[in-house]
DNA sequence: ATTATCGGATTGTCCGACAATTAATGCCAG
DNA sequence: CTGGCATTAATTGTCGGACAATCCGATAAT
């Protein structure tokens, strides 16, 4: 486009027979490619800072309006980060919270139904049990079994239809699902759940307090599971997460919320 | 912070007992979360053009350089998006390709393991040809058996170490499992194995010319597959995308390919 | 009606600037 | 010589404005 040493151009091609690719990317995207592409090649490793924007922007070529466009492509893919404080962009892995959030919101976008949502939790989630109870750690199981018993302090302490605990209740479920999903010992199992289960949260918070004894049925799949996974019984803990994933279908049956409704998300 | 009886202190805030969050987003992040509302609340529909920059900007109070920082980000998520040689960004539903991009990314960053994915595809693929082989439209099926009749062709046309046709058979296979994706009727199951398929495709690229028989047992395997959805077998197309996948594992052994190694992107 | 032409609108890119904040530096006391 | 503090330099976030290339729509010519 307009650049700054263009001396006299002529209008047309002098003599080569061959054509260039006409369509062009521009130079934001292809900025974006050339830093993610090191940062893939690891050539720029995590935790590295990046050069600072006006020599960033001298390196490349191109005036930093345009770095920094290219700057927030790669940001909001979690290709870089700035640490909490700091001015600095450093080069980090994605984390993997944020990578599901995209995937989430692709999910809803695409008018995902709850009973796609639960057919692939009925899908994912025992063998990520089953994993889990082979390979969890000592460590892992500590942290799963602390899991269950926030939420049996949480869902006990409160009379159904407090909504106030409603929120503190799926969010412990969320953190039980993410403790064993992080035990599994598989983070490709384990990063595709994440979007299923920020998309089973959002419609647990209708669900919860309308399905009768739903807080007793998850307290008890959850001292079930922790159960198994300390035996390492593999067979077992796959057993029960089917049957706690089932039972979420049935309380949404119970909630009277249609499976053919499309999922929100935050 | 808090002194006891400091009433010298001239500078501190006269009434207002409440303080504002002291942690301001920057504007062009703002700027994205506020447009990124607005089309998950279907506010904006996709299809619909943007505004113009100029307008936009206007609108939001920001300037033109700013907006423009947020608009990349939503259109690296694949919220925005250009159609093809024009102008104007539209809003749009993310396609399962570029969000399944950023996922295989992130898994790679994350040195996730050939085993690891090996392991996913074992879980996701047989209950995604079960799902096909019960769902399945006629149109579906055809376009499974044509993704098939392709590889057979690409795979059968040369003899094994002609790389040309490396690339084409695996695209091939990449194809086939689309298509199967595809009539499963679960979008969500969809998405989330479009990344495995990816970092597969790029180790398939190493492993197909170097297992003795890897095509021709792709080829049976498809075939079979075929077979079983046609007839809406499920319990028999499950078995073979099982019998499928392990042969994929096998193909890694025969050909020397440590499975412990990580997977590469793109 | 179909195609060629023209002007305005819009994007891509650049230049430059400045306040607020962070990082770096130098200075002084212990 | 090291630690803490004040001052200066560097960096980011944001803005105003500019301009070429391209696209869009309307109008004129075939």
């Amino acid at each position: 486009m307009s650049r700054p040493a263009d001396t006299l151009e002529a209008p047309a091609p002098p003599s080569p027979p061959r054509f260039a690719p006409v369509r062009a990317e521009p130079a934001y995207r292809r900025v974006a490619l050339a830093i993610s592409e090191r940062i893939l090649a690891r050539t720029l490793r995590d935790g590295e800072p990046l050069p600072t924007e006006t020599e960033l922007a001298a390196q490349l070529g191109v005036h930093r309006s345009t770095l920094r466009e290219a700057l927030r492509e790669l940001e909001s893919h979690g290709l870089l980060e700035r640490r909490k404080g700091s001015k600095r962009l450093v080069v980090s892995r994605p984390a993997p919270e944020a990578i599901a959030r995209g995937v989430s919101r692709a999910l809803a976008l695409q008018d995902v139904t709850i009973a796609e949502i639960y057919e692939a939790l009925l899908v994912l989630m025992p063998p990520l049990a089953e994993a889990a109870a082979r390979r969890r750690s000592a460590a892992e199981l500590a942290a799963i079994e602390a899991a269950a018993a926030r939420f049996a302090t949480v869902a006990g302490e409160s009379a159904p239809g407090a909504s106030a605990s409603t929120g503190s209740a799926v969010a412990a479920v969320g953190a039980f699902f993410r403790a064993l999903a992080a035990a599994s010992g598989n983070r490709a199992l384990a990063l595709m759940h994440e979007p299923l289960l920020q998309l089973l949260q959002r419609s647990l918070i209708l669900m919860i307090d309308r399905a009768p004894n739903a807080r007793a049925r998850i307290a008890r799949a959850q001292r079930e599971l922790c159960a198994a996974l300390g035996a390492q019984d593999a067979g077992s803990a796959a057993d029960w997460m089917g049957k706690h994933v089932r039972d979420f279908r049935r309380g949404f049956e119970l909630a009277g919320i249609d499976l053919r409704l499309r999922v929100a998300v935050a």
